[in-house]
DNA sequence: GTCTATAAATTGATAGAC
DNA sequence: GTCTATCAATTTATAGAC
């Protein structure tokens, strides 16, 4: 194996241990020790990858981008059909139910940590960026239905702000059933909503 | 001035603080010597009125579900009408957007940091309390017109998750006309989905 | 590139005078 | 009840050997 391999190597496990840890204690709880243990790399290692604590929060938040347009590529390339690609995004989260009752989305709350920093931080920013990515492909697929461009941003935002409150309320209720119930009921709202305006559907 | 109201008044004034303090910082952020001086108090008088640090942010949580219920028996008084009450409590965040804006929920965000504690912690059961105390008030509403049980916990649990969603992504976007604009699509909705199912409407 | 040791700063909590 | 001084632990970050 070259070096470099190596050290890419090193550094992306470090990311991915960090990823877990944030997920599950968010930034604040979490000590760089923590990463470093979890990742197998002595604590002054990880200043030779990352110069500070919040470089290595920006790299988990961009590892986070890099996963959400892979699935949404995936779900893309799965169905032709953008009515179907919501109903995906709709009940992504029963895929991984266990882990949003016990510690919410990982996008959702690590934005909510994130976004009480001061606006101008890179990672407010950073944070920004990954609900945003969200709402924009959900605002792509009402735009290849029949909506316009303004119908679909809001449509986009209802659901995202559907999709992560229900998470949020799930998360502080510990409640899998809640969960469950309340996504199978945004599928539902986001159907009749589009087949009033989608004959196509009945084609 | 009696000693003891004085004494009550320092503890009502870290009280204060804090809780002011946790909403733009968060729990983790704030330092107990922060709290202090905002309540102008030595900080180790701190620990005589409260035990460790969760003990204070329990008090703040406790307070925080007293103006809650204060704030539901004014709407209560203010309107007969459930459905008016509904809407009060759908347009409420309009009347702090510039805070949900730039540091989210008050209650969301603490909900959401609580609650990525051990299940068991006083804290994280205190979090669950305060979302609880939005979505029985709003069960309690639609129950008082023509809904179920049943389908007036889920029609609360949508609202609420509906609500809460649309603050986390105003305050990650820092968008205020999101805000707005998808709180009146809200309003909108549940005005809807009460139309087929409440005659009363048209009496 | 890798790792040990440690500096420097922060912060929750306590001791003890008044 | 009030307040100063400080402890003890944690944690970000760096120095410097290998």
């Amino acid at each position: 194996m070259p070096v470099a391999y190596a050290a890419s190597e090193k550094r992306a496990e470090l990311v991915r241990a960090a990823t877990e840890l944030l997920y599950r204690q968010g930034l604040q709880h979490t000590t760089l020790a923590e990463v470093a243990e979890a990742a197998q790399v002595p604590l002054g290692n990880v200043y030779y990858y990352f110069k500070t604590k919040e470089a290595l929060a920006e790299a988990v938040i961009a590892s986070h981008e890099q996963s959400l347009r892979l699935q949404f590529a995936a779900w893309a390339e799965a169905h032709g059909d953008p009515r179907k690609r919501l109903r995906r995004l709709v009940l992504a989260p029963l895929d991984m139910a266990d882990g949003i009752v016990e510690y919410g989305c990982p996008h959702g709350s690590l934005c909510q940590e994130l976004a009480k920093l001061v606006p101008g931080a890179p990672l407010a920013k950073a944070a920004s960026r990954l609900l945003g990515t969200y709402v924009d492909w959900a605002a792509e697929q009402f735009r290849a239905l029949e909506c316009g461009p303004r119908e679909s941003r809001a449509l986009a935002g209802d659901l995202v702000a559907a999709i992560q409150g229900t998470m949020l309320l799930a998360h502080a209720m510990r409640s899998k059933d809640l969960l469950g119930h309340q996504l199978r009921r945004i599928e539902r709202s986001i159907e009749d909503s589009l087949v009033r305006r989608s004959p196509r559907r009945h084609a």
